[in-house]
DNA sequence: TACATCGTGGATATATGATGTCCAAATTAA
DNA sequence: TTAATTTGGACATCATATATCCACGATGTA
């Protein structure tokens, strides 16, 4: 019940390109550089918010990445989503349907579906906005006083 | 964010043991054959569930395990804490304390803590009580029904 | 057209942790 | 003492998250 480094990063790239919202795309290379993310890592994560819908992405020369959204359009949860997957708790709930033996006489299966229902609730009440809201106004400045490693998320 | 396998054999381990209530301890073997969990396995949850004071061990013949509170006393934070340790959704929130280089200037940070407070009030609202109430009243024959092997949880 | 720029896609490696196994030691009843 | 049972730890295995690499596709510019 851990928040993935892929996730992290994806959160951090958009709450990045949000505050360069400017109509003008970002590099995946200052994006990987500014949020110490590995670049190559980072191509994967954002073909995937791009395929959501999240972030608009241009080849070529003067190419590179922007919102598509609004910050407060874009959710923890779809951000989950979009490179997690639809969030599940337990597998009997998986598209394989009922696949455990003591599904049909269970009491956990409902338990953590509520849960998960609350959980996903509390994920869409929460937009990148918000995110954007509570960080610092000069990041710049505090992170050059600040050496030590990225260790941010969980794996 | 799911429900691993361990978190899922220790629930249905406390849900077997809620039922048996008589007093009467209950063998590792009858748990781990009626639950299929690796008997092996099984062996190493129930330390846990020792160690933290939720189930009662007693050894040698007539030996086996028996809670040690009464199954609207045991929350599912109890369990969760028992097998996994204290629920972190964020690294930087760990005993070594700040940690990543944006932690400084951090939106995500309170954020996340506030979902982890959250969904720890909602773990701690919810009991084995609550559990055995949801299943059904005729487990063995229902059981016996469903030849379908068991996949019940996620790793 | 030719070329440089930059994202895309997939194959593959690596690291980490969850899951599972095994065996000897400790404890207790009979 | 002997058998039954849990305990503890070392070890093996497997799945997945994370990371890397390289060739390809698309686009702007000359």
């Amino acid at each position: 019940m851990i928040v993935s480094k892929t996730l992290d990063y994806a959160v951090r790239t958009l709450t990045y390109l949000g505050k360069r919202q400017s109509g003008k795309t970002v590099l995946m290379k200052e994006i990987a550089e500014s949020q110490k993310i590995p670049l190559s890592y980072l191509a994967k994560v954002m073909r995937q918010l791009v395929k959501a819908g999240i972030v608009f992405s241009e080849y070529g020369p003067n190419g590179g990445y922007s919102l598509k959204k609004t910050p407060s359009e874009i959710t923890l949860r779809q951000v989950y989503e979009a490179v997690e997957g639809t969030l599940r708790m337990v597998e009997c709930f998986d598209v394989s349907g009922i696949s455990c033996v003591f599904t049909s006489c269970c009491g956990q299966a409902d338990v953590w579906q509520e849960i998960e229902k609350k959980l996903l609730d509390i994920l869409g009440s929460i937009t990148i906005q918000d995110i954007i809201a509570r960080e610092c106004v000069y990041p710049e400045k505090l992170l050059f006083t600040n050496k030590s490693e990225n260790k941010h998320a969980n794996s």
